[in-house]
RNA sequence: UGGGCUAUCGCCAAGCGGUAAGGCACAGGAUUUUGAUUCCUGCAUUCGUUGGUUCGAAUCCAACUAGCCCAGCCA
């Protein structure tokens, strides 16, 4: 281990076990499956996992299905599957807090046995009217001194299912006046006639956050519970709950501050609108921040991994630039991966002296930095594609490109010279005319003469048309996705679709996940959707920067 | 106006009484067959504010100020 500075929770951890507190390290990451991961997920997978191994501990992946009403299986196969994708790896450590019921209801008869719960038949109405408020304290409950043996069997009953929805519920017995409004007898079990995904009909009434997740954590012997920052109000409770039922270990809960994206969302409930309104084609959306639409637009485990680990761990809500994201993701690719030749918008350029039906091949190195990556052969002829913003007809200052009577190189080519150009009735150029120098062939000229710009290029004989998506992130500056009145306020430039780049065969033979950079043009990878065999359909990750601007 | 938490560079974030790490971003310069990469260089006399303790404070104390969270039979 490096010795970098530690986060405050390793610094907790340290002192727990330095004083005897625990004498191992037992994490978890406990989502209740009801919606898709998303970047700030990972933070706490990441967290949690990286703690277990880090202390030679254990990592657990627990199911906090609690409740029946929000929940589904489709949920909990995603959530496993991208947290295998990110590489927290439970071993056989997967649990389901729904499998506790059964223990779950005994501590909390022995909760009523000691006189520290008790049941209540108010309404929600009534309970929430006598919760007092932030600045007032409560009123106790009518129920609060029921007998124990009449709560005991109440409780029962309510499990036989006895009793309606909502009629009655299980109440922790602690203070009314307590300034924690968590503290002010609790609901800790509800009757909800609901199918549990996992229990069927087992159950009719289901323990609440409060009472199940310090209760699932001392089942498991989990020493660390790790959480964000709005538990930590909950906090007590959990400790009073973990200090009055007998499970036997004291798991402790250490909150931390979520992962925030500046002008990204991430918030569960708008990513569902923009996918129930058909605004993304769904929870992979590459535009979304969720892990699935950061894996389908071509992010590595590694790289998202780089990113949390950059981000950091404390208490102090915060929110990254996005370019700290894409800074990762450049920083494990371009090592990685190959580069190849795309031109995303096309301009024929048309070499007049280099003979008519003649080609060659090209030995281009496939990355530069990376030799291992080898080598590959690309085709050369009399006509060829170049970027469109290769050539310009007056170039401003410092313009090395192509322009009317500049040389430039075609990289790993030849030296070329522009000679003419056509336009068509708009002044759009068409077609670019020059001349090569066949001494410079691969890309240097033996006289020794330089030449400041290298442009990319592919062969307009053998290149196949492709589509390229370019993506941008949903963003809003002020408001989120959605007003304030329902409206949408989309970024406009979140998709821009390219009909007619060009790639070099070579592009071709990638699948689903490939990624590579596109030379000059930034790194890409080959939609995992809607890529047919052969017909790669290709998402760009993130651009190259770039110190050049155009003069507007 | 109850309780809890947080305030260190544009953005993250170290620091834990001995005189402000690092990364991203940004700006210069060098090298370059990608205006990328790489490579140097620069980037907080100051730590929300004001007082206090101390030889010495971002670190301790006090009072302010600002932001976030809490009144689900959600998690």
């Amino acid at each position: 281990m490096a010795e970098e500075s530690k986060n405050f929770i390793e610094r907790e951890i340290d002192k727990d076990l330095a004083e005897g507190r625990y004498n191992q390290v037992v994490t978890r990451f406990p989502p209740e499956p009801n919606g898709y991961l998303h970047i700030g997920h990972a933070k706490s997978i990441l967290l949690n996992y990286g703690l277990a191994k880090e202390y030679g501990g254990t990592f657990h992946m627990r199911f906090d299905d609690t409740n029946p009403a929000k929940e589904d299986v489709e949920f909990v196969d995603s959530i496993k599957a991208d947290i295998q994708w990110l590489g927290a790896d439970w071993g056989d450590h997967l649990y389901f807090a729904s499998n506790y019921f059964d223990q779950m209801y005994d501590a909390a008869c022995e909760l009523i046995k000691k006189g520290k719960a008790y049941v209540s038949d108010l309404s929600a109405e009534e309970i929430r009217a006598t919760r007092g408020t932030l600045t007032e304290p409560g009123q106790d409950d009518p129920n609060k001194d029921r007998p124990i043996e009449e709560s005991l069997r109440l409780f029962a009953e309510m499990k036989e299912g006895k009793y309606p929805d909502g009629s009655m519920v299980l109440r922790a017995r602690i203070d009314m006046s307590s300034p924690n409004i968590n503290m002010r007898d609790p609901v800790i079990y509800r009757v909800a006639h609901l199918t549990h995904h996992n229990t069927g009909d087992k159950w009719c009434i289901y323990p609440m956050y409060d009472f199940a997740h310090p209760s699932e954590d001392a089942i498991e012997g989990i020493t660390h519970s790790i959480c964000t920052l709005e538990f930590e109000d909950h906090r007590p409770l959990y400790e009073w709950v973990v200090e009055n039922c007998d499970y036997g270990a004291k798991p402790r809960q250490i909150e931390f501050a979520k992962l925030y994206l500046t002008n990204v969302v991430t918030g569960k409930r708008y990513i569902k609108k923009l996918v129930s309104d058909g605004i993304v084609d769904g929870w992979d959306d590459p535009r979304l921040v969720s892990i699935a639409g950061l894996r389908r637009r071509g992010y590595t485990p590694e790289s998202i991994k780089k990113f949390v680990e950059l981000c950091g761990v404390s208490k102090s809500n915060s929110s990254t630039d996005y370019a700290m994201l894409e800074y990762c993701i450049r920083e494990d690719l371009k090592v990685k991966k190959s580069r190849l030749f795309a031109v995303l918008r096309p301009v024929k350029l048309i070499i007049d002296n280099y003979p008519e039906g003649k080609s060659e091949e090209l030995t281009v190195i496939n990355n530069t930095e990376n030799p291992d990556l080898g080598e590959r052969t690309v085709t050369f002829s009399r006509e060829l594609y170049i970027e469109a913003e290769d050539f310009m007809i007056e170039p401003p200052k410092k313009y090395f490109r192509l322009y009317p009577g500049n040389e430039v190189r075609l990289m790993n080519a030849y030296f070329v010279t522009c000679t003419s150009y056509e336009t068509d009735g708009e002044g759009n150029v068409t077609e670019i005319h020059c001349t090569y120098d066949p001494e410079t062939r691969g890309g240097d000229s033996p006289d020794g003469r330089k030449v400041k710009g290298t442009i990319h290029w592919v062969d307009a004989h053998t290149a196949k048309k492709v589509t390229v998506r370019l993506y941008e992130n949903i963003v809003n500056e002020e408001l989120g996705v959605y007003n304030e009145d329902g409206s949408l306020n989309l970024n406009p430039n979140s998709l821009e679709v390219l009909e007619d780049a060009y790639v070099e065969p070579k592009a071709m033979e990638a699948s689903a996940y490939d990624s590579f950079q596109f030379v000059r043009n930034g790194f890409f990878t080959v939609d995992a959707r809607d890529s047919k065999p052969g017909e790669p359909v290709f998402n760009r990750i993130v651009s190259l920067k770039s110190s050049f601007k155009l003069p507007k």
